[in-house]
DNA sequence: CCAAATACGGAACATTGTTCCGTTTATCAA
DNA sequence: TTGATAAACGGAACAATGTTCCGTATTTGG
């Protein structure tokens, strides 16, 4: 449910008529998909209220192809929101496997970091009353806060973390901490990392008790 | 320099050219007037997102005039904002002369109360990034601080109130309150009331020290 | 009462979000 | 491979909205 597979599709009728249904047209995929990187793209240099003309033209697709794939401006939005969510979640279980439990955790932290400054533009327009963006911060929650409890559990496993911290309160804090003093900062994103790694020697303190 | 006086306004040019200024025509102050007060409705109703159109019929008046008036529909909106600010505020004077300091604080705390109510709506607004808002938060606080500030000096002179407590803590705090829970509740207002007459009643307690 | 300055109204323009529809293309059975 | 057909495409056209322009009406001051 969280984004379309590539999976092939086709309605599962229970009587299976002549002709019911076809799969999802290749081009059609590919279109979703340039229209999404494309929508990212400009959102990050246009800011969120970029004209649909222009991320369709940057898709190199007219409106009308936008518009079947998402019926709505917001719908848009959200589908750039949720993919930068899974794509940052989904780093987790790969950062877990390729570096020992502290690194990946800290990694894994840092990316976050970038997640969130990225989006800030997104995060306003959480908060413009707009019901399509209610569903958001429980799919922010349900995809980030398993991703760091596995995280923190297998660095405190390994000794390179404490037991004693919240995944959901870590996520909020980091989030407070990126989101003022973003990227356009006197010295871009610096002063936030080094509030980051402060923390991150806060969750190794007191490690081996 | 808070609000456009009914005082004649005449440019005072060193040398006092013949036919140098005339006074702004009485139809234009009418004018301005009218679109302040029809915006405050329009948005009241159907939000601030309002069409300009809209409040200009509602003003009896053309676009134009309302673009004369306020080149930007930011600028309408900080206009009915500011004219709403200096309302709120002009009546703790008048409701000191008018009551015992107690009741009066009380009473100006629940006029407080509906402004914020009223002004949801403007609230989300200024977080918007637009820059026509910059000035509003000092704006507020500028008026609001000292009103608020005298009739607690004044109440707790009278042994109305305790001395501890800072103007502007209580101006955000009630602001907090009523923010949440606004006047679409399940019991419209109310709940804001009660917990608005817990603060009073705090605002009291320890008086006859 | 007149001339000039000022203000007015609302049509016209520019920018968006969104819809519509004639045309193109991918799919799949034969 | 091929052709019928469902699916998808592109972009013109529509609607809503902020803003500008300018010919006309009103107010002011003498």
């Amino acid at each position: 449910m969280a984004k379309e597979t590539t999976t092939e599709k086709k309605v599962a009728t229970a009587t299976n008529t002549p002709h019911a249904t076809r799969t999802t047209r290749a081009d059609a995929l590919r279109n979703e998909d340039a229209l999404l990187e494309a929508a990212k793209v400009v959102f990050a240099n246009v800011g969120v209220d970029a004209p649909v003309r222009e991320i369709a033209a940057q898709a190199g697709v007219g409106v009308g192809t936008l518009y079947r794939r998402f019926p709505t401006r917001s719908d848009l939005v959200v589908g750039v929101f949720k993919r930068e969510v899974d794509a940052c979640a989904a780093e987790a279980p790969k950062l877990a496997n390729a570096h020992p439990p502290g690194e990946a955790l800290s990694r894994w932290l840092k990316r976050y970091c970038q997640f969130i400054v990225t989006k800030k533009g997104l995060a306003s327009a959480l908060h413009s009353g707009d019901p399509a963006f209610d569903a958001l911060p429980a799919y922010f929650r349900s995809n980030f806060e398993p991703a760091l409890t596995d995280l923190l559990r297998t660095a405190a496993k390994a000794g390179e973390a404490r037991h004693d911290v919240d995944a959901y309160d870590l996520l909020r804090a980091i989030g407070n901490l990126a989101s003022t003093g973003g990227k356009d900062g006197p010295d871009g994103m610096e002063h936030t990392y080094r509030m980051l790694d402060l923390m991150i020697d806060g969750l190794r303190f007191g490690t081996s008790r």
